[in-house]
RNA sequence: CGGGGAGUGGCGCAGCCUGGCUAGCGCGCCUGCCUUGGGAGCAGGAGGUCGUCGGUUCAAAUCCGAUCUCCCCGACCA
């Protein structure tokens, strides 16, 4: 109880969900609202996740044979105009440049919601053969969606992503290239982010505008609602075919080019605060929290000659072996005050040092996601807490895989389905005929919809669509989602 | 974009209905002393043209209008 009452500038997140989020982002300091509507500044504390998540992210598509490029950030209106279910999808939200300097545009400018568009043109100049296949490039960079509401990090209207956008000879190869992304995004986020995940396809509703198909990573977040964590896309030949991505194959024929395109955002830090979090604030995975150790000296007595020189040589020590270590020596504040404010920060692992562990030659180690206290001895000390991460690493996912099972459940019954979505939300897995109509009626009497048709599902099921009662191949799984 | 709520030092709020003298309070911040193993104490101090623009009035945080931003609930979305 007492506990809980530390951190009073925050909302308790058993109390209300959505302002626990809001005050924790600001009073932790990963971003601020900026003046204009919906946008935000990600904050040193919220932009060195993003940076990990860049290192580790870009790891990975380099490992899988992709490279990366720049795009410009503008694309004429002509471009997004040929694709039409693209433009059809994007149109209410894109934000337009009509004017440079004093003059107005002949054309105008969209500032890029995504990127198939320039790059589709692009890569008409640059596919001729089939010697030229595949093209397997990356972007990092910011695109910008004029949505009508807005949430830090998880819709904003300004984001930060990396889009991938690869062109193959054939169908398969980019089904291929597709699944592979999806795999790459499950691990990337199940291992880095310790965020277990639903992987499918998305129904012809959810799709993004202008794809054949999309598969997405789905995330249940602690309230119970699901959230799409990074999106992979067959493309088919759509954008080829109107930005005439054509190669001569093998026999000497004209072959319109099949495409792909995935990405994940800065949401994956939403996702983050949402998915670890508790009462006392932000609960970091290791792999990408700002710091991974904080070390506090017991300021006691003459603390800056006795204790503080063991602190800063074991914060060496630690950042020798690559640990992320921030060393607290302010004396303005006191040590519990700094307890509180690293376990609301989130910092994965706080290391106490005082005059009890100088003599025994060990520090006082306490981790954020148990708040487990052991005494560690110096001797030794990297490949300890090493192990600690690490351990931290995989108990934060076991948690929140345990916990996504508890609030995973089959329904057989539309009445069931309500309630569960009603009162204990989470992922809901039911039958469905396929038909639009279904899906249309569940989502407007439940808001729920469906998240993913998970892979495996797709085939060999049998069963009664949980809506109409008709008979039904598809074993979707359903939620209310961000 | 529709419905509702809200903008007052960094944060959380009071004051507004019923206009009036120096705009208050808690936390935070600054200085000093003293403390420091779970958000210490005392003393002194700084900081606000009350979101913005306009109107009414002798006089506006307060009344009226417009506008910007935030939050919640819906329609749209990484």
């Amino acid at each position: 109880m007492e506990e809980e009452r530390l951190v009073t500038q925050v909302t308790p997140k058993s109390e209300d969900f959505s302002r626990w989020y809001l005050d924790l982002i600001r009073r932790t300091e990963l971003a601020d609202y900026a003046p204009m509507k919906g946008m935000m500044v990600i904050r040193p504390y919220g932009y060195a996740i993003w940076e990990n998540i860049q290192r580790l992210l870009d790891e990975r598509i380099k490992a899988s044979g992709h490279v990366n490029a720049y795009f410009p950030l503008f694309i004429p209106e002509g471009f997004l105009r040929k694709e039409m279910e693209h433009l059809q999808g994007f149109a209410p939200e894109v934000a337009w440049v009509t004017q440079g300097g004093a003059d107005e545009l002949e054309e105008r400018l969209a500032v890029r919601p995504t990127s198939e568009a320039i790059i589709g043109f692009m890569y008409s100049k640059w596919v001729k053969s089939w010697r030229d296949l595949p093209v397997l490039i990356n972007q990092w960079a910011n695109v910008v969606r004029w949505e009508k509401v807005t949430r830090p990090f998880l819709r904003t209207t300004e984001f930060l992503w990396q889009e991938g956008h690869t062109v193959h000879e054939t169908y398969d190869e980019a089904q291929a290239e597709t699944l592979r992304i999806l795999d790459m995004y499950r691990q990337f986020v199940e291992t880095e982010l310790a965020i277990p995940v639903l992987y499918g396809r998305k129904t012809e509703q959810e799709k993004f505008a202008g794809a054949l198909a999309t598969y997405a990573i789905e995330a249940l977040m602690s309230d119970g609602k699901a959230l799409q964590m990074g999106t992979s896309h067959n493309l088919g030949q759509h954008f080829a075919r109107v930005f005439n991505i054509r190669f001569e194959d093998h026999n000497q024929s004209l072959q319109y080019a099949w495409q792909t395109s995935w990405g994940v955002s800065t949401r994956l830090i939403g996702a983050l605060v949402m998915a670890h979090g508790d009462d006392s604030g932000l609960v970091f995975p290791p792999a990408v929290a700002p710091f991974q150790v904080v070390i506090i000296p017991i300021s006691i007595g003459n603390w800056k000659e006795n204790t503080l020189p063991r602190a800063v040589e074991l914060r060496s020590r630690l950042e020798r072996v690559g640990i992320r270590v921030f060393l607290d020596d302010r004396s303005e504040y006191t040590p519990g005050w700094k307890f509180s404010e690293w376990e609301m920060r989130g910092v994965p692992l706080r290391l106490e040092i005082g005059p009890r562990d100088v003599k025994n030659n060990q520090a006082v180690a306490v981790r954020r996601d148990n708040k487990e206290k052991l005494i560690v001895s110096l001797d030794g000390v990297e490949a300890k807490i090493k192990g600690i991460l690490d351990g931290i690493q995989a108990s934060l996912f076991d948690k929140a895989l345990a916990f996504q099972k508890e609030n995973t459940c089959q329904v057989s019954s539309y009445q069931e389905f309500k309630s569960v979505i009603e009162n204990k939300r989470g992922f809901v897995q039911a039958f469905w005929c396929g038909s639009e109509e279904c899906e249309a009626r569940i989502k407007e009497e439940t808001m729920a919809t469906i998240r993913v048709i998970p892979l495996e599902e797709e085939k060999n099921q049998k069963g009664k669509c949980i809506f109409c009662q008709k008979e039904a191949g598809t074993l979707a799984v359903f939620a209310r989602s961000y």
